[in-house]
DNA sequence: GTACTTAGTATACTTTTTTGTACTAATGCT
DNA sequence: AGCATTAGTACAAAAAAGTATACTAAGTAC
């Protein structure tokens, strides 16, 4: 009798799950450019972070609205206006990556000190 | 003159540094496994993750080593043995999955209760 | 001496993620 | 009339990440 293996991991702890919603190479970085000037234009965003693809831009954006991290208002003009603003559930990210950010810094003093 | 336009978010406060450690579809569930019964064995690894490619999980466990959150020991036995830990560093890691998770399990069930 | 074991490696492949280029619509400015 | 502006879309391509399959070495168990 062959029991079916569960990947216990993936089933029940996954931290992948927050990986799905800020994951990736551009999400968090995202997520900081609009907190620290919210409500936030598509086009400042792009610029803010520069080398990103604008089709990849308006990609994440799609997938933060979708997964309820932020919000979308358009405003009927020419040339078109678009605002992007962190919803609650967003801004309860905001801590959490300043931890990550926290660990990272000390990582890399970490990498250096050892000489 | 054209200023020489630097990415401000991805050159100074890069959440993405500790991504590119813990980040991608295994990664974090490796350091979990392993903080759970450690030392732990490759095969137990590979068992416990179950559908991980073995050509993945011998990746990630290189990258890991790599950046210092895991150590590798190797015993002269046959079949062979090989142990895997957390670092100190490593260790230091598992606080933040856990905050992640938690995260994570606050998000469901928000998702959830918008009946 | 044959089969089983473990922790891999080599290679080719598929899938996912990100990028690059070109295009659009509606209006204002000159 | 012609050009600039914004927030996109469509499509193709490239790069990155993960997978599948087959193979190896050295000993132990039968």
């Amino acid at each position: 009798m062959r029991e079916k293996k569960i990947n216990k991991y993936e089933s029940c702890c996954d931290v992948n799950g927050i990986f799905k919603i800020i994951g990736g190479k551009w999400k968090a970085l995202i997520i900081k450019a609009i907190s620290e000037d919210c409500p936030k234009r598509f086009g400042e965003l792009r610029r803010d972070l520069d080398t990103i693809a604008q089709t990849t831009l308006t990609v994440q954006l799609r997938e933060l609205e979708r997964d309820g991290i932020i919000s979308r208002k358009i405003y009927a003009e020419t040339p078109p206006r678009v605002e992007y603003k962190l919803s609650e559930l967003g801004q309860t990210l905001l801590p959490i990556l300043e931890l990550l950010d926290d660990w990272w810094a000390l990582y890399k003093t970490s990498k250096t000190d050892a000489i």
